[in-house]
RNA sequence: GAGCCAUUAGCUCAGUCGGUAGAGCACCUGACUUUUAAUCAGGGUGUCGAAGGUUCGAGUCCUUCAUGGCUCACCA
């Protein structure tokens, strides 16, 4: 569409603000403004002086110099008063026509919701007692074209939210602490891993061979190499190889992306906290687990324990655990202990209604088991251990029951938050593992882990015995943020296309 | 992928039994020098998500499609 088109096809609304660019401009000024020296934030100026009385303000005369977008605005013929928004919070300003220079009087009366002001002036207080910036100078920074939404009921629509969640940002204060918040969960665990000596790293996101995660990745292509490229669905194998090089305590916070379904807890790409610590074990990592979980709870939202849609999550350490075949033992009365063979498992899941696929092995039916019965109903932390082997190629097995490995997963409001093993070091136990999982792609299973070659090598030159850990950190922050879904902790959450736009 | 629900002005929402598309905010015109969801007087700015169908007549009933939300499935 041509942009004469688009002009012509404006509604009145759009056109006048249009119309507003040249009248500003015949007042001398320019309505996409430039460089603005601040003196203050809304927030602060609140802050420092909104316990001040009326007559130590005008006895004080405190000048400053704030900006930002206009959100409420009450004109009164020779005088206005209108509240300005920065990323603080807001402000009132006071203007008056006698205290200014005719055009910019003139021009600020001409503003809309939503244009960007810089003001310099004194606080005072006004008579019912609200700290305002009365203004000498006001300067339009940015005229805005699109109008924003009711200033009483805000930004509801829920698409409109996510697809334009530069809107959401502005008229919803409380979107804008979530992802303050986000950024202060993640600064708050980088620090405390920096400081028990993490090394953070970075390694690639494109991979030659997507391994390290039963999933289904993306696929893509580089041209120069003309080879295809997997988008990394974990960091695992990479980090692995870094504590085989010697950097003994690595871990990185990254983007990863799995090719599978949207929903209120999955978003085709999510952040993951990977970390792995040589010359130590799984209980090791239980262990820094909560402790890292508590922590950030406590220095981000002042206490360990949280409420997360109307239950309160008591996240101070130690959290329970539980064996995964005691846990289905104590909801079913099925005891996974006790020796048995693929069939008599297959047997149990058909007399206790559980979903299996006819290629499934007992280790496969014990999880399935788990995730029918037990799994929803692990509200409060809870550190599940022991899952089968079957499920879990990159854990070292237990040493007294082969069957299972050493590995933990941690459960909070019903929902998987980390995953983490003894990380299986002996190459030879791990190429066979790799070897069971190509015989699961075989049959089928598109998900099932890919043969790595070098990452075998790599474990041939010798991994220490080494704890390994995978956090899901939006779903840590759905959590810490009280937030229904993983789209209200994502900047942008993937949409489907417009078709018509 | 399946089920249920939703889609009307820039935004938040009404719209009865099928009978001329409405309100508040925003915006426009005017008044107003301490207001604060400012107030007062006046002004409705629209592809009723899209396309078919039924009907004298469809925002409303039917079908298909699109997008979104929730639940389930898959998954972290």
């Amino acid at each position: 569409m041509s942009e004469t088109v688009q002009e012509q096809e404006l509604s009145e609304l759009l056109q006048i603000r249009r119309d507003k660019l040249d009248e500003l401009r015949e007042l001398g000024i320019d309505p996409f403004g430039k460089k603005f020296e601040r003196t203050h934030q809304a927030g602060e100026l609140v802050g420092q002086f909104g316990e001040k009385t009326k007559e130590e303000l005008e006895a004080s005369v405190v000048e400053v110099s704030i900006a930002g977008r206009i959100m409420q605005k009450r004109g009164m013929g020779k005088a206005s008063f209108a509240h300005i928004q920065d990323l603080t919070g807001k402000i009132q300003i006071y203007v008056r026509e006698d205290e200014m220079d005719a055009a910019k009087y003139k021009a600020f009366d001409m503003l809309d919701l939503g244009d960007i002001v810089g003001v310099r002036g004194t606080l005072f207080k006004t008579k019912t007692g609200e700290l305002s910036v009365r203004a000498k100078e006001l300067e339009v920074l940015t005229k805005s074209l699109y109008p924003l939404p009711e200033k009483f009921h805000g930004l509801k629509d829920v698409e409109l939210r996510y697809r334009q969640r530069y809107v959401d940002l502005i008229m919803n204060p409380e979107v804008r602490q979530t992802f303050i918040t986000r950024s202060k969960i993640i600064q708050s665990m980088r620090r405390y891993l920096d400081g028990l000596g993490f090394l953070e790293v970075e390694t690639p996101t494109l991979h030659a061979i997507a391994g390290g995660a039963t999933a289904r990745p993306f696929i893509t292509h580089h041209n120069a190499l003309d080879m295809q490229m997997y988008m990394r669905i974990a960091i695992e194998l990479h980090l692995k190889r870094l504590i085989v090089g010697g950097l003994e305590k690595v871990y990185e916070i990254g983007r990863v992306y799995r090719n599978e379904g949207v929903s209120t807890r999955h978003n085709p790409e999510f952040t993951m906290l990977e970390l792995y610590e040589a010359y130590a074990d799984y209980e090791d990592i239980m262990r820094l687990t909560e402790n890292v979980i508590a922590h950030v709870a406590e220095e981000v939202g002042g206490s360990a324990t949280v409420m997360y849609q109307g239950a309160e999550i008591d996240l101070k350490p130690p959290f329970r655990r539980a064996h995964m075949v005691d846990l289905i033992r104590d909801a079913v009365g099925v005891d996974f202990r006790a020796e048995m063979s693929d069939e008599e498992a297959h047997r149990l899941a058909k007399e206790h209604k559980v979903p299996v696929e006819p290629s499934h092995t007992f280790g496969h039916i014990v999880n399935a088991f788990y995730e029918k019965f037990v799994e929803h109903t692990l509200i409060q932390p809870t550190f599940v251990y022991g899952h089968p082997t079957a499920i879990s190629p990159l854990a070292k097995k237990n040493e007294a029951d082969p069957r299972f490995t050493d590995r933990f997963e941690l459960f909070i409001v019903g929902r998987e938050h980390a995953n983490a093993f003894t990380e299986l070091n002996d190459p030879i136990d791990q190429k066979q593992r790799f070897e069971a999982q190509l015989v699961e792609r075989e049959q089928g299973n598109d998900e099932a882990h890919m043969m790595d070659h070098d990452f075998i090598r790599a474990l041939e030159y010798g991994m220490p015995p080494t704890g390994g850990l995978g956090i899901g950190i939006d779903r840590l922050i759905m959590l810490l943020t009280d937030a229904p879904s993983i789209r209200d902790v994502l900047l942008f959450p993937h949409m489907r296309a417009r078709g018509a736009e």
